[in-house]
RNA sequence: GCGCCCGUAGCUCAGCUGGAUAGAGUGUCGGCCUCCGAAGCCGAAGGUCGUGGGUUCGAAUCCCGCCGGGCGCGCCA
């Protein structure tokens, strides 16, 4: 336990003290915030306790820091305590408080900075859920990074963790894909057709059309005559005409056209999970939205909201009342031909969350996807859940230059770049950390050039550098047999006193609070930026210091010290989903 | 027009939910390797926190109005 941890008990106790004595009036509800102190003559941490209470009691803050502070019970850690300021309380840590965090951080190891805050409660992230009608591109990349992220964060915080993707495997754009690869099909065959504007223009349609072309033969051969005779023409409506070609697709291979969406989806499915493994992004559960259908799910979630009476007909469509729940107006679920709109999905996917128990549902949602919220938190409160359940992320797109040029993204084009190729560019440890580095609201201006060409530049090579840097220290003791003794080391940590090492502890002892900040806020970009001051805590120090001295007991404190930096660098890149190598 | 997000050093961004002298990186300039990794360290210069009001002991932070940028406002998915 650290200083830190214990000080709002001491200020309760002091409050409690104070109140019994009659010197602070009854009612008052003060949050006791402890922080640590930025400039060392301010001590150790501080609080602004004092300055917060005289604005409910109306009094003198300087004269009420004075009257906590004498009311504070003595602690072992804590050596001296000094009113500053307007009315801040300074407090000053016992040396010995000071090293403790050494010996922590090696005994917990890999699991320091973990801790039990979540309670084991259930929480669900789902993030990236693009449409499998592609690849990845670079956009999909700062959900998938930032997913991931926060998974690893709250699991680390003690939440129970389940990371979904929700799989749009239903639906026209699906059909639409599944079409274009039976069109490329068809020309493999031989046939000369008109392949359409607006259908996937991308090599991956060529890829799947092959693949099955191989397995099947002519086995799902038409003569283009046959398939694009009497359809709407394309220069008039396009829409029209890709619908009528789906149909026509649907007619002319009875059972087949579910082998050819079938392993269209596959295809693409597997590539999509093969892509994010690569980049460190694991998921426990890939769900499928036609599933909701299948297994009634969208039935049952559509009557449950009927009987609650929130659904009503107009226009021959089903709506649902979702202004009454504060949405700016009411959304369809039924159309007027029957079917189920994409929203209607989403009611039954809520709910079907709901039922699986889990507390927290989080949703990591890109910005074109911002307006839809309202209409959720709505289904979350007709379903009579409670709407701070469903929590939404809103990450706001990167955008791409190269060559100073903004790079233009479309899925159907074809032209765009996939993560794929980023990953390979820049390598998923440096994407992983871009992508993060900054707070979800952010724009982020992704530059190519930068990234590829000077990507020395990169903050996370400096603290991947700092942990190369103490392993190459620790391998340069070994040849050079000096003996490190790690009980010597943590015996002799007070001989520990030098101004880099006194700040680089104080930068070690943040680091479980940094982890618990990032869980609570969902900012993973707590953690980039800590690191990066933890790496230049160390570098400083090692230019400062030299660490393999004549002197035994000094090398070893310092080797124990530079072993728990390590520890939390390691740590913490890990939570990120970023490599910690030993050597560069 | 309405809604959400953003405006902080030349550039890219932090700023711990109202606190002490607004901080990093990068770029510019100047120092530091006979010694554990110079992919590093230290120093300097650089700010009317978009703007105008308000709230109070105290505002980059909270409230209101403008200005500028991004993204949304379908019986699309």
């Amino acid at each position: 336990m650290s200083l830190k941890n214990e000080l709002p008990a001491l200020l309760q106790s002091a409050l409690d003290k104070l109140l019994a004595d009659g010197v602070l009036p009854e009612g008052l509800n003060p949050r006791i915030d402890v922080t640590q102190s930025r400039d060392p003559g301010h001590g150790d941490f501080a609080t602004n306790l004092a300055l917060a209470l005289a604005k409910q009691a109306g009094r003198d803050p300087r004269e009420l820091a004075r009257q906590i502070s004498s009311a504070l019970p003595a602690h072992a850690l804590l050596e001296k305590v000094e009113i500053a300021g307007p009315g801040f309380i300074n407090f000053f840590a016992a040396q010995d408080a000071r090293f403790r965090i050494v010996g922590e951080i090696l005994a917990g190891g890999e699991h320091y900075g973990r801790s039990t805050l979540g309670e084991r409660r259930k929480v669900q992230v789902e993030f990236v859920s693009a449409n499998p009608t592609g690849p990845l591109h670079v956009g999909h990349g700062r959900g998938a990074a930032y997913g991931a992220t926060i998974g690893n964060i709250l699991e680390a915080v003690g939440y129970d963790v389940q990371r979904e993707y929700y799989v749009n495997d239903a639906g026209r754009q699906m059909d639409i894909l599944a079409t274009s690869t039976w069109l490329r099909y068809l020309e493999l065959a031989g046939e000369e057709l008109p392949f359409p504007r607006n259908a996937y223009q991308g090599d991956y349609v060529w890829d799947i059309a092959a693949t099955l072309h191989r397995e099947r033969g002519d086995a799902l051969r038409h003569s283009a005559q046959t398939v694009f005779t009497d359809l709407p023409p394309e220069s008039s409506d396009q829409e029209a005409h890709i619908d009528a070609l789906i149909l026509r697709g649907k007619q002319l291979l009875g059972a087949d056209y579910e082998v050819i969406h079938k392993q269209t989806l596959d295809t693409i499915l597997g590539d999509i999970r093969d892509d994010l493994s690569h980049f460190g992004v694991d998921y426990d559960v890939w769900f499928s939205e036609r599933s909701l259908t299948t297994s009634g799910g969208l039935e049952r979630a559509i009557a449950q909201l009927r009987e609650r009476g929130h659904l009503y007909e107009r226009d021959g469509a089903t709506w649902f009342r979702s202004t009454e729940f504060g949405d700016e107006k009411d959304r369809v679920v039924i159309r007027d031909n029957g079917q189920a709109t994409y929203f209607a999905s989403d009611i039954a996917y809520v709910l079907n969350k709901l039922e699986r128990g889990f507390e927290r549902v989080i949703y990591v949602w890109g910005a074109d996807h911002h307006g839809y919220v309202p209409r959720m938190k709505a289904v979350a409160r007709a379903l009579g859940a409670d709407p701070e359940q469903l929590e939404f992320l809103i990450v706001q797109f990167a955008v791409l230059y190269r060559h100073g040029d903004r790079l233009q993204m479309s899925t159907r084009s074809g032209e765009f770049v996939t993560l794929r190729q980023l990953r390979k560019d820049v390598g998923a440890d440096a994407a992983r950390f871009f992508y993060v580095m900054r707070r979800c609201e952010q724009h982020l201006d992704f530059d190519l050039d930068l990234a590829t060409a000077h990507k020395n530049e990169n903050p996370m090579f400096y603290i991947q550098y700092a942990h190369a840097r103490i392993c190459s220290v620790l391998r340069e003791c070994e040849q050079k047999s000096l003996h490190y003794d790690e009980e010597d080391g943590l015996a002799h940590l007070e001989l520990l006193v030098a101004e880099q090492e006194t700040a680089l502890l104080r930068t070690l002892d943040r680091y479980a609070g940094v982890v618990e900040t990032a869980a609570l806020r969902l900012e993973p970009h707590q953690l980039t930026n800590y690191l990066r001051e933890l790496a230049n805590a160390f570098h400083t120090y090692y230019n400062g210091q030299r660490l393999l001295v004549d002197d035994a007991p000094i090398r070893n404190a310092r080797l124990t010290l530079a072993r728990a930096a390590r520890q939390v660098m390691a740590n913490g890149l890990q939570l990120l989903g970023v490599s910690a190598p030993e050597s560069m």
